[in-house]
Order: C-alpha cells, then sequence, then structure tokens
DNA sequence: AACTATTTATAAGA
DNA sequence: TTCTTATAAATAGTT
C-alpha cells in the first residue's frame, strides 16, 4: 500500500524502518481497536520495538485481565519458567514477579482441585476437564505400572524361596502344577484388573489397569499455603 | 476499505459481524506479522472472539516470552508508583520464601497434569489420583450446571413464546401434553448430562455461548502466513 | 510531518 | 466459507 510492493523482509535502512514501524505500529492499534469495536472481540495487542519501547492496546483497556484469560486458556501450554533473578536486578521488581506468579499458579491450583469455579466459563471449564481428564489417565497409568512392577519383584522372590526350598529335596524341575507363585501375573500382562470406574474410554486404561483403591488416603500437601 | 464507509460501531447483524470478525482477524494477523518481520520488532496479538474462541500471533511463536517481558516492563512501571515499601522488609527472606513456594507450585502443576511423575511413590500416586478424580468430578458437575441453566432459560424462553402464539387462539391453558418444551428438563436435576457433541447446533448457544465443540484445544493459529 | 501514487484490505454481493 | 469486485484505507517513497 504505497508506491512499490514491499517484500515481506526486515527492511535493513535503520530510518525507513524506524518511519515505517511507526506508521505500520498506528496502522495496527488502529485495526486491533476497530475489529474489537466492530465484532465484540476482546483483544491484547503487546508491541516491543526494535530498540524494547513497549507499545500496547487492549480491548477496555484491561490488559491484565486478557492475558489472564489468555494465561487460562492455556493452562497446559504454561511453562512458568524459573526465575532466574539476576543479582545486580531491582528485587522489588523480581518479587513483585514472583508474587503474580504465586497468585496465577494458586488460582489454577484451586481450579485443578476443581475449587473456586464460579468465574470460569463453560468453554474454560471444558479445557480444563480435558487436561484433567487426560492428567488421571497418566496418573493411572503410572500408578499401575509401579504395582505391576513390585508385583513382578515379589513374584521373582518367591519363586527364588521356592527353588531354595525345593533344592534339599531334589525334586524333579518340571511341572509341579499350580502354586502360590503363579496365579498373579499370567505371561501376557492382564489387559485389565479389577476396575471399577464409572465412564471413561477402555482404550485409555488397556495397559496395567491395576486399580487397587485403597482407603481414601487424604494427605493434603496442598492448601499450605495459607494467604 | 470496502463498498461504502464504516462506523466505528459493534455490528449488530450477527452473520456480518462474524464475516467481518474472519476478515479482519486475518488481516489484523497478517499485519502484526508484517511489522514484526520489516520493523524486526515483537509483537504479541491474542484476540478472543465474542463466543471465546482464541486466535493469536507472536513473534517466532514465543507468546510466553513476550507476555513475561511484558509483564516485567509493567511492573517496572507500578514500581515507580510503589517502591518506598522495601527499605524495612527483609527482602532476601521474603524472596526466598516465595521462590520456594513458586517452586512446589509448579511442581504440583506438573503432578496435576500428569507430567513428571517418575519422583513421585505409589502412595502419592494414590492420593493424587484421589484429588483429581475428586476435580474432575466437580469440574463436570459446575459443566453440567451450567449448561443445564442455559437449558432451563431457553425452555422457559421457548414457553414463553408458545404462551404468545397460544394466546390469539385462546385456549384452555391446562394440559395440552406433551409439547417440545417438556422433554428436556425432568424435574429432578439430571445427575449427568454427559455430553459430548461433534457437530454444533447453531441454535442451542445462540444466546448463552453454549459452545461444547470438543476439538483438540490448540489450534494452530501460527504459521499461518506461509512465506 | 505532509503529500500522493499505489498497493492492500475489505464490504457487499454472489 | 470462498470468490469477486468496487471502493475505502493504509502506506512507501517523496517533498
Amino acid at each position: 500500500m504505497g508506491r512499490g510492493r514491499v517484500q515481506l523482509k526486515r527492511i535493513e535502512n535503520k530510518i525507513n524502518r524506524q518511519v515505517t514501524f511507526s506508521k505500520r505500529r498506528t496502522g495496527l492499534l488502529k485495526k486491533a481497536h476497530e475489529i474489537s469495536v466492530l465484532c465484540d472481540a476482546e483483544v491484547a495487542l503487546i508491541v516491543f520495538s526494535h530498540k524494547g519501547k513497549l507499545f500496547e492496546y487492549s480491548t477496555n483497556a484491561c490488559m491484565e485481565k486478557i492475558l489472564e484469560r489468555h494465561e487460562r486458556y492455556s493452562y497446559a501450554e504454561r511453562q512458568l519458567v524459573a526465575t532466574d533473578l539476576d543479582s545486580q536486578g531491582n528485587w522489588t521488581l523480581e518479587y513483585n514477579r514472583l508474587k503474580a506468579k504465586v497468585e496465577l499458579l494458586q488460582r489454577n491450583h484451586r481450579h485443578y482441585l476443581g475449587e473456586d469455579l464460579d468465574s470460569v466459563s463453560l468453554k474454560e471449564l471444558q479445557n480444563l476437564e480435558q487436561q484433567i481428564d487426560t492428567a488421571l489417565k497418566l496418573i493411572r497409568e503410572r500408578k499401575n505400572h509401579l504395582m505391576y512392577q513390585s508385583i513382578s519383584e515379589l513374584q521373582i522372590k518367591i519363586k527364588e524361596k521356592e527353588k531354595a526350598l525345593a533344592q534339599p529335596a531334589l525334586w524333579d524341575q518340571q511341572d509341579h502344577g499350580p502354586n502360590a507363585s503363579s496365579f498373579l501375573l499370567p505371561q501376557p500382562p492382564l489387559p485389565c484388573l479389577n476396575i471399577s470406574y464409572q465412564e471413561e474410554d477402555p482404550e485409555a486404561r488397556r495397559n496395567y489397569e491395576l486399580d487397587l483403591t485403597l482407603e481414601p488416603i487424604y494427605s493434603c500437601h496442598l492448601g499450605c499455603f495459607g494467604t
């Protein structure tokens, strides 16, 4: 939109780049505002110039709210990177960043526990549900894997004991019929032991689902951060 | 830019608004990308449609990095306002406390998502499983409650419409047998609606944003500008 | 910063 | 949604 086509690549001339940045920035902010108003959308736009200066636009000027919404939308994506504080840096700055992080994490935390859901929209609930559902499957898989492993180990131990006991009598080693060590682990792993789920797709627990739910163990490691 | 000037105000016609949103969204994302490349700027753009769907662009696809930069920038600004607290408290102590908190929360966070479980003991896995299981139930309950509410409201509307239509004919108001508004809601609330729509009935979510689409939540909005 | 020739974006229609 | 097209807007290069 101007005299001559424009290549989509960095403008090398510094002056030109600065001028173009200024013009296009204005245009971009304007368009962000327009779509926001015309289409009733919520927009957050953040632009850092090459020199590091910040320009921003947000619908109704509530940048934080929109970023939070984005945050919630991206529960799973967020990998809050551990803070590496620069030794000379401003402590207050770091401190506030951390504080914000904690607040955010705590809110997510409550949501992961199914608490405090009143402010969560239906769409967001659906995201949450899916994430939690996936998590539950992963956790059960891991749990069952561990249990399976320890059963295996126990069986090996028992077999060894038996061997040790059998030695003195010099029994024939073949075929003594069923014994204590053979009933638990048929060779191709049991696809399913003792399952009592309500719903959920059977595919998901095809591997090692040894649900041995015991008593409601409820050591609460959580909620240990009172305000 | 089109046939006729455009007023900067919400487009009331729903279809038009949707179409305009789609077009302008494309344009906006494109321009965000262009300024980013041409002027070597760092851009983050987040757009939520009226219906709550997320579209985003970020330079080099590192949204989180840019948001963090913005966060830092914002905090720096807030610093100028309230920077007097520091001289008294022991910041290092507070800071370390917070840091520990963040680490713990982040670990929990990963565990809640079923990640990073190798170091978790069987017993802890059982706790976790139970907590997540409970959370999932709560979340589903809340979701169903919301959907239930929407349905209720819709039914009331339908009833009103029916009444309005019935008036002119002066029908007897008693017992006209089952009708469109009575089949959905048995009086004691459904314990579980367990809905998983694929297709979308536009009617159903007309007013209440009952968007039950269960698509993989992260449609990739990025990289949509081939060179 | 203003100007203007052009390119782009897009509103309306299909 | 996608395409087409007339027109409004944006903007590159110039002054």
